[in-house]
DNA sequence: TATTAATATCGAATCGATATATGAACGCTT
DNA sequence: AAGCGTTCATATATCGATTCGATATTAATA
């Protein structure tokens, strides 16, 4: 990798052609107001006629802030987290930052090493995804003084800053539709719940809701396994497997309600007549299936926005909540109805 | 925003604690080898223990190289740009690059705009999405010096360095399937051409598909509109208007399509015994449909992948291909299918 | 063992912009 | 016209790591 002398032009050309000093081009480009608008103009012309962009880097030693956030998220393939990252990232392109993104595929070692990477590359802010974390991440983030904040779940520790949704109740809600609409088999499809909060939440709202009604999901028909369109596939086989089939199959996703969805097509098995299925997340693509998804709406772009204003607000120096809950939403469709009469 | 000395430990102290100099630390840190294993070992605790980590901006400003690649992309919302950036972002990752990005919702102003801004930040290479872009663009980039390679199209200028498919081809051959079927009564939703060129090519290679049989596509059912699921929904309801509609809709990608099937689902026209229907990327998620989704196969990953190694191969001199096609495959699922007898 | 070749390490200059302390110029009052 | 407070601009030290040329150390050879 050879070092080549790119002689781009410099705050020194720019100073130099418009007769004035470099701090003045300074401040003509990042405090406009506090430079008189006849050195104004003169600095704009240099800089256009040089076709001069700021040196980032430089930049960023000197004024010790690089206008740059980071976001940790465990991958772009399932579009909720490409909608908060989209969200996140417009957002601060508004206000002329930029957004340094990893993923780290919901390993939590993973995670870490990608954090760090973030941090060499230098951000002034950090947004994280759950609250299940590598307590070495933490004190990585802490000992930098980075401000940071976990989102789509929230922290009831009361330790760290959050944005998210209460998915204990969002599960609750789901199942008590389903046990309203009269089901008594469930089976669930759900998410890792090792290395993953909202996957547990979930779980436990729905252990807790038919707890309420002196029922149980019994470990056959309880299922972990990762968010992906076939393993929703798969989860449906093996959940339908045995003596008597649950009426009702909740999955731990929009995904693998997806997948699970496309089996009972593939099988034979009319949903809802035979089956009900519901998801979480309601990505918009949900609505699109014939029938459509019965799921749980969380705002997405709401969240990813609310991440950005709040570090931003930080930054500013700004005293801001340290929790913001965005509410969730209920939406039955079509792959839920009441079970079928024999069974 | 007030100056914060946070006292984060940086290099002068490492090579205290080591007792070596700070050129030591230097290259014990990023040229391994040419340091004495013992010297490596007491660079490395006294790194450990000071829980030191690199500032990237001071490496950037003195190395001159920010390890960091720009992509910017139309959208994230669309899966298939999620997952190419996806690709992207782990392949660097594996070599110790970072991603910046930035998204341009199909405005090329946008684009250049928040190109500079990654330029400001820094970036030792751009990956691009499609040829069409603003002048200025270009001028922009080559004048910093940046390498660059653009990516989904086709650049037959032999200008630019580029990675990806022939989408004429692609709907050369969707189109001749549906005329093997029988078909005679095209219609077409669209992306928008004016600003996206792989749309202008599918529609091109449609028409040429069609005119090689002696059939062209009138303006009655030829549709542009952007790339989403509503406006594939809207779509379908125009093009199905009026005297004798189409026995076959092609759609500009796949999301168009998702939205134009569940549209026939809503009206009851059965796909795709009374219409067919196809697209265009084979998201993953449109084999789960029922009926599964027609369409052609752009291998993402491969497409991600080769982007970064091709910059990455550029920037360590290496001479590479400047153009690079990856093969594309016609995917017959289930929404297409002879017209009816009476069409 | 003496001498050369190869390898490790050091000191200091450098990257490009920002910020602080300081000085010059201006407008206004009395 | 002198005095005073603002506003605008300057000069220069600084941010933290890399790198170049020079020096010190080790290994290889005769």
């Amino acid at each position: 990798m050879k070092r080549q002398p790119k002689n781009n032009p410099k705050l020194t050309d720019v100073a130099r052609l418009a007769n004035v000093s470099t701090a003045t081009v300074s401040r003509a480009l990042s405090l406009p107001h506090k430079v008189r608008p006849g050195t104004l103009n003169r600095v704009h012309d240099a800089v256009k006629s040089l076709g001069y962009i700021t040196h980032g880097a430089a930049r960023a030693l000197a004024s010790r802030r690089t206008r740059t956030i980071g976001a940790v998220v465990p991958t772009l393939e399932n579009s909720i987290f490409a909608g908060t990252t989209y969200a996140l990232q417009k957002t601060l392109d508004e206000v002329g930052y930029t957004l340094l993104l990893a993923c780290h595929e919901f390993d939590t070692g993973i995670e870490l090493r990608v954090t760090r990477a973030l941090m060499e590359r230098g951000i002034d802010g950090l947004v994280l995804v759950g609250t299940t974390h590598e307590p070495a991440l933490f004190q990585l983030i802490d000992s930098a003084g980075i401000p940071y904040v976990l989102t789509w779940a929230l922290d009831d520790s009361g330790q760290h800053p959050c944005v998210g949704f209460d998915n204990r109740d969002a599960a609750i809600q789901l199942t008590n539709h389903l046990l309203d609409l009269g089901h008594r088999r469930f089976a669930m499809i759900c998410g890792l719940t090792a290395t993953n909060e909202r996957a547990r939440a979930r779980l436990g709202g729905v252990r807790d809701a038919l707890a309420a009604r002196g029922l149980t999901l019994p470990a056959s028909r309880l299922l972990e396994v990762p968010y992906t369109l076939n393993s929703g596939r798969e989860g449906l086989r093996a959940v339908m497997r045995g003596a008597d089939p649950p009426t009702a199959v909740m999955c731990g996703n929009d995904v693998l309600a997806i997948g699970a969805v496309a089996e009972c097509h593939a099988r034979g098995i009319e949903v809802p007549q035979q089956v009900s299925i519901t998801g979480f997340d309601d990505m918009e693509i949900a609505s699109f299936f014939t029938p459509g998804l019965t799921t749980v709406h969380f705002p997405m772009t709401e969240l990813g926005q609310y991440a950005a204003t709040h570090l931003l607000s930080r930054l500013d120096g700004k005293d801001i909540e340290r929790r913001s809950e965005l509410a969730i939403k209920l939406v039955v469709r079509g792959t839920t109805a009441p079970p079928p009469a024999n069974a």
